[in-house]
DNA sequence: AACACTCTCAACCGCAACTGA
DNA sequence: CTCAGTTGCGGTTGAGAGTGT
């Protein structure tokens, strides 16, 4: 699937999963837990690359992911903490106990941006999701290319965009401070490398990291933020116009607001003893 | 039933971040 | 400090399912 392989990976399988490729994947990591993605596939004897054994792991084969359907909550956690801080779709996972960074992605791409999208355009603005699809009509279309097609039919949000001259920052990784995978793993007894994200104690933590790294006073992502939010600041190759100054003032409040009603979002998901145990690990952080 | 078209989501890719030598 | 290998993330793609005519 997907565009032409990025180097000539010669005799390994690609496209989807076999139910046996599942079922090898699924008894190699039981036995000898997540990890050296790399020489996973030889060990377990699957003829794919690492990477792909990682991702059908993550995604779908994890004892704990929930799948179907998102409930109300989570699609509202989902919007609100997009409205924070944007694609950072493993970030929002990290909120949402079973859920993936790829369903998330993929939950918002093809019903949530489109409400959000009609949401802040106004009421006459409905969007075209699962739910009007019966009544939806049928649109000429000259040829099957689903991205060309995709810009098409988008035409006029994009010619929209291209009005408000938006340019959205690329998601960037902001940490505080570093925190070696191997001390992570050591605390949590845990004997994989990598992201040891089946904790749901090392999530938070590592959320929280994030959140409080996330700096929305800072420059760089204050801006970033705005811009996501389709607000009116022009950002060209990181300069910022004189006129938006005054704009970014008045738009630091909102932030704030929004930050401080984020932090009580994460509050309230959590339970008093969780709570007490990241404040102490937030207070460490801020030596 | 057959066709045309749209939508969903699993899987891919490139690249950035991380780690250890 | 540098560099190579590995891991993780976000954007993108397209096969297949779903729906309307």
């Amino acid at each position: 699937m997907g565009r032409a392989p990025c180097c000539a990976k010669v005799g390994l399988h690609k496209g989807p999963w076999t139910p046996k490729e599942d079922a090898l994947l699924t008894k190699y990591i039981q036995a000898h837990g997540e990890g050296q993605w790399k020489s996973l596939p030889k060990k377990a004897g699957l003829l794919r690359c690492g990477k792909s054994c990682r991702l059908r792991w993550m995604n779908y084969l994890r004892p704990d992911i929930k799948r179907g359907n998102i409930s109300p909550e989570e699609d509202d956690l989902i919007i609100r903490m997009h409205s924070l801080i944007g694609n950072r779709w493993s970030l929002i996972a990290g909120r949402l106990p079973g859920r993936t960074d790829n369903e998330i992605k993929n939950y918002w791409n093809t019903h949530l941006s489109k409400r959000v999208k009609a949401q802040q355009l106004g009421p006459d603005h409905q969007p075209r999701d699962n739910a009007d699809k019966t009544k939806k009509k049928k649109k000429k279309k000259p040829a099957k290319n689903n991205s060309k097609d995709k810009s098409n039919s988008d035409n006029n949000e994009e010619e929209e965009e291209k009005k408000t001259k938006i340019y959205l920052p690329k998601p960037i990784r902001v940490r505080a401070l570093r925190i070696s995978r191997n001390d992570e793993d050591s605390k949590n007894g845990s004997c994989t490398s990598g992201s040891g994200s089946s904790s749901q104690e090392l999530v938070q933590k590592q959320d929280m990291m994030d959140v409080m790294s996330y700096e929305p006073w800072g420059e760089n992502d204050v801006f970033g933020f705005f811009a996501e939010e389709g607000q009116n600041i022009e950002r060209v190759n990181g300069s910022i116009s004189e006129e938006n100054i005054n704009n970014n003032e008045m738009e630091c409040e909102s932030l704030e607001r929004l930050y401080e009603e984020y932090l009580q979002l994460l509050k309230d998901d959590i339970s008093d003893e969780k709570q007490g145990e990241l404040d102490s690990f937030a207070q460490s952080l801020f030596v």
